[in-house]
DNA sequence: CAGACGTGGTT
DNA sequence: TAACCAAGTCT
């Protein structure tokens, strides 16, 4: 059912929560029983990895350590091993960080207020404002790439926003905030799915999409992108992928591991170590001898 | 604030 | 195929 409603953002949130009630997947983080620990997990996994291949993680994850308290008690290093090839095994470090503050700081239980999300390892705005919203039904400015999307295109009419988030962007969600908290999570979660489903990167299904009448873009004739080409992300011959060529040898281990088998995975020396280096700083191998390494205890 | 940071699927 | 994209964070 559409309400009536008088101001174009009430009609945009009725229409999208209208469209998610009857379109939204089934994720486990969505189900009525998942804790805000769970929330949390799902939150730092989805970070910049597919929903597909988060979801085997997140089971096996949560699984292992239900709780904060039982991740805490883990080695770091177990973390980065079950994170397996999600990528970016930083956030397997900073996820086992969070739950060590969570356990020292705020008896086990993740904290529900915004500023104390945001001071744990790994929780930028988009995560503090994500688990507020999603496991405790706060009004939060929930903005990620998707939601950025909806708003270039349903309120400003371009194709894509700008790279890096504006502050126009968020004036523009502020003002399109539900004003109160249950319509606002309705609203986030509902905004992030349509920009995930139907208003898609690559190829929006528009005809489709519920705001189709509502959609500055459409209106403009859907003029494509104009900005700076949006840079692509490297990959082949960088850093990152010798780091992940080690690190993937580190986490099959289980233990220590020589040097010769890593050396193993990059003829180039200078960069091999710069990497191993990187890994090193980062908290993510350790250092236990002359020539030996392992995951983190 | 631009760039680093993994990995795999899609076009 | 090369480029692009995926619920970002940190420095």
């Amino acid at each position: 059912m559409v309400a009536i409603t008088s101001t174009p953002a009430a009609l945009l949130h009725s229409t999208v929560l209208d469209w998610y009630g009857a379109n939204a997947r089934d994720l486990p983080w969505r189900a009525a029983d998942a804790s805000p620990w769970a929330v949390m997990v799902s939150e730092f996994m989805l970070q910049q990895t597919p929903v597909k291949r988060v979801l085997p993680a997140y089971a096996a994850w949560l699984e292992r350590w239900p709780a904060p308290a039982d991740l805490a008690a883990d080695a770091p290093g177990e973390a980065v091993r079950m994170w397996g090839r999600l990528g970016y095994p930083r956030r397997a470090l900073r996820l086992h960080a969070a739950a060590v503050a969570i356990t020292e700081q705020h008896g086990g239980e993740v904290p529900d207020d915004h500023p104390a999300l945001l001071a744990l390892p790994g929780v930028g705005e988009y995560t503090a404002a994500a688990v507020a919203s999603f496991a405790f039904r706060q009004r939060h400015v929930v903005l990620d790439t998707n939601v950025r999307r909806v708003f270039a295109r349903a309120v400003t009419g371009v194709e894509y926003p700008a790279q890096a988030t504006t502050a126009a962007e968020r004036r523009t969600a502020t003002e399109y905030l539900p004003a109160t908290a249950e319509t606002a999570a309705a609203w986030a979660v509902g905004a992030m799915e349509l920009g995930a489903l139907v208003c898609t990167a690559r190829s929006p299904e528009c005809g489709a999409c519920p705001l189709l009448r509502h959609c500055a873009w459409q209106r403009a004739g859907r003029p494509p992108y104009e900005g700076p080409a949006r840079r692509g992300q490297s990959y082949e011959g960088t850093d990152r992928q010798v780091r992940g060529k080690l690190l993937a040898v580190l986490r099959e281990a289980h233990g220590e591991v020589p040097q010769e088998r890593l050396d193993a995975v990059w003829h180039e020396p200078v960069q091999r170590a710069r990497a191993l280096d990187g890994l090193v700083a980062d908290g993510l191998v350790e250092p236990v001898a002359p020539g030996v390494y392992r995951l983190p205890r």
